[in-house]
DNA sequence: CTCATGACCTGACGGC
DNA sequence: TGCCGTCAGGTCATGA
């Protein structure tokens, strides 16, 4: 479910409720998580530390204790944060609890058990060889991205255009959404072969890009169906979307008379315009 | 290395 | 009402 954009709300949410509170005890329900997690690791982790900072790599979450310790979360399709007041009952798909110590409860739920958690030590090595990291390409945000970079990745492969801005280990964050929205920003057609796009048009993409991403952020993320922050609250962006999944209806660039069509890529929906994508 | 495909899960929704 | 198929924002393993 969660792109950068949703990651990051989630990750200014956590950071303002949880930064200098101290985690006095932890609880893994069983069969919650497809990989599985070990209470005692957890507590070992986070039990008697207090949140020193909430950061975020691509779609990762990195939750920050005293001593090096930090819990590295991704939030899969459907995992969510929610702040409980103590002895609020725990819901269904609640698989993992933190009690803290000003007597609130933080809660993961999850679903579809995509999610998972994990915990390591700093550094966090983003290589891709060992911990919960795995090979993760520059923050879009960053200065390390550019047009450039994605050229460059591009060079060689025959795989779709779209697939490029998918794949994490090129530039970390984008999903489903972004993509599909970036692309129609820099009217390129998703389907072209990642190795015939000129490094003009990456450069127009990677601007595409920064600016899809920092709209969204900047409007708390995107809610198709149940997205919600740790503060309850639904993102803005999702009334600003201009193509995905809105195939049938008219372009917001060419209409009216041409419509978004849906087509699959790499087994996933995307939406373009075959009129000014190209 | 590259690439496409299916697996992993539950839930929501539309058609019948 | 229920049953069935399809779809869903992500990643990973597998084999060609």
């Amino acid at each position: 479910m969660p792109e950068l954009p949703e990651v990051e709300t989630v990750r200014a949410a956590l950071a303002r409720q949880l930064t200098g509170v101290r985690i006095s005890g932890v609880l893994v329900h069983e069969g919650g998580l497809r990989r599985p997690l070990a209470q005692a690791a957890l507590a070992a982790c986070c039990c008697g530390r207090r949140v020193l900072a909430v950061s975020r790599r691509g779609k990762y979450l990195i939750l920050d204790f005293d001593r090096g310790d930090c819990l590295v979360v991704h939030l899969g399709m459907t995992g969510s944060f929610s702040l409980a007041a103590a002895g609020q009952p725990r819901g269904r798909h609640d698989h993992v609890e933190w009690l803290l110590a000003d007597q609130g409860i933080l809660r993961f739920n999850d679903p579809r058990r995509f999610g998972c958690i994990t915990p390591a030590r700093r550094p966090l090595d983003e290589s891709g060889r060992l911990g919960p990291l795995p090979r993760l390409g520059p923050e879009p945000l960053s200065p390390g991205f550019s047009g450039k970079l994605l050229a460059g990745a591009a060079r060689h492969r025959r795989t779709a255009v779209k697939n490029i801005l998918l794949d994490q280990s090129v530039v970390a964050g984008i999903g489903n959404i972004y993509a599909s929205e970036a692309l129609f920003m820099a009217g390129l057609d998703p389907r072209r072969r990642a190795d015939r796009v000129s490094l003009r048009l990456y450069e127009k993409l990677a601007a595409a890009v920064q600016k899809v991403l920092r709209e969204a952020i900047a409007a708390g993320g995107t809610t198709i169906s149940d997205f919600r922050s740790p503060d309850g609250l639904a993102g803005r962006f999702s009334v600003r979307l201009n193509v995905y999944g809105k195939a049938g209806d008219d372009c917001p660039r060419c209409a009216p008379g041409t419509s978004i069509r849906r087509a699959v890529i790499g087994g996933r929906s995307t939406f373009f315009c075959r009129r000014c994508q190209r």
